[in-house]
DNA sequence: TCAAGAATGATAATCGTTCTCGAAAAAAGA
DNA sequence: TCTTTTTTCGAGAACGATTATCATTCTTGA
């Protein structure tokens, strides 16, 4: 592991939060000045290929990656935009999926919500 | 309706596949050959906001348009390409998540497979 | 018929990401 | 250790999908 990807790293795993690619770059720049932007994508990207971290794929957005591999799924609040972690989990869907007849391999699913805390601020001003 | 969003809209009705706006763009400028791609987003983005059709945005490649506007889920094969819709219902999932306290305004869901061709396909060659 | 507003189409701009390529660094041989 | 080879880097160009800009061309209604 080089030097470059060994700070990318740290950065993920330093953060509760599931930063963008240029959050990244710029927090690893800190520390490593000259560092640049194709670096961390290469870095990234053989990270996710090696499943020590997790690429989430947002649509229309850019993407994001994710210190926790182990598979699971996101909400992202559509009043304040913060990303959450998923706590229901999807298998009985998968399972009658596959009942059809074909294999998943993996999928993507994420939840557009409003979170439990902006809808208590939006009951306390109205 | 302008001549351009009614061609727009007979090409999507006309095809039972998920097309891309470069698609539909070509298909449309066949029988319109002066036909800007600006127009084809323009008036995408116009029937979608009127429920006539329907954006599938799909991470690391580019959107498509559904003529049923019928919330459903999309499965992708990954050997073939082909982006299958998905029979079975996500709902208990959402209900179990809005039991935790959040509301669910909306979600996208993708999951990749092998479709039951592709593995019939693999089986017989194997 | 003319003016006001809307929609068009060509093109530039944008954004996230990947590619290219010479330079630098690391690893492997002798 | 001193090369040689391989890998990785970093800067910037290129890319693909989408959106913005803006002058031009329709509509439409008074």
């Amino acid at each position: 592991m080089t030097k470059q990807q060994a700070s990318i790293l740290r950065v993920i795993q330093a953060s509760p939060f599931h930063m963008t690619a240029d959050e990244i770059y710029l927090a690893a720049k800190a520390e490593m000045p000259k560092l640049g932007i194709a670096t961390v994508y290469r870095n990234l990207s053989s990270l996710c290929g090696e499943g020590i971290i997790r690429k989430i794929e947002i649509p229309g957005g850019p993407d994001r990656y994710d210190r926790n591999t182990k598979p699971h799924d996101h909400m992202v609040c559509t009043r304040c935009g913060e990303m959450l972690d998923c706590s229901v989990e999807l298998e009985d869907f998968l399972n009658r999926i596959e009942a059809g007849g074909a294999k998943v391999t993996g999928y993507h699913l994420q939840v557009s919500c409003i979170c439990s805390r902006c809808l208590a601020k939006e009951d306390a001003s109205a």
